[in-house]
DNA sequence: TAAACATATAACCATATAGGAATATCGGCA
DNA sequence: TGCCGATATTCCTATATGGTTATATGTTTA
């Protein structure tokens, strides 16, 4: 039952909500989490460590990047951000941040530069 | 996006979780959610006040009792909770409330009688 | 109208949580 | 080896949350 409540626990929190939705498309490094949500790096590396520690991610090292993924089993998870993701257009936010996604190693680079 | 959020918040009480899964199954009054679960009645009261602020359930007063109901729209919410009890075997506190409420009559008896 | 019951609310406490700022760690490269 | 960028961690603060106990409100019935 825990593992049940902490799922929607996770998905209560507006960060955590957006992170998630970004890692169900595909993997991202820390930077580049941070570079499209715009979310200050130690707050993303917090809710990640959280996120890493309750099963629901993982990471990832590739070079100097730490690339993180959902590690995610259960249809009821899959359905629920499905669901999201089909409904995105409801969701300004988490629509902007599918948006600036497509454009991710942009963020990659920025880091490397400045 | 916030009533998404909310939504999540809501399920994250394992409280809450045990009450929004005995009305989806049917209309309860407050002393027959206490007797079924256990739970003090000003708790219970508590969570009921704030999924009723939050529009997730509707109250009736019918004679001295008030009963409470889900008032849920969109597949996403009633998805998870039917995924929730088509998969009650794995979370043995929610099946046991399910089992006390086929007689959830008595608890209204009862507190008659006391 | 007074008593009994159902429900709601208030006061209090302990705990959890999220964000911000500063700092620490760790790996790669000059 | 020493610097730099990427990530993690720590400290602090403000806020939210849930439980418990006591009390208030409202309804029924005798």
């Amino acid at each position: 039952m825990d593992k049940l409540l902490n799922y929607f626990k996770i998905l209560s929190d507006e960060t955590r909500l957006r992170i998630m939705i970004l890692l169900y498309h595909r993997e991202f490094c820390v930077c580049q989490l941070c570079g499209i949500t715009g979310i200050p790096q130690p707050n993303v590396s917090k809710h990640l460590a959280k996120l890493r520690d309750m099963g629901f991610v993982k990471d990832e090292r590739k070079e100097q990047y730490i690339f993180y993924s959902l590690n995610i089993e259960g249809e009821l998870f899959e359905n629920i951000l499905q669901n999201i993701v089909d409904n995105v257009e409801d969701y300004p936010i988490l629509k902007k941040d599918l948006e600036k996604s497509k454009a991710a190693e942009k963020y990659i680079e920025l880091a490397n530069k400045k």
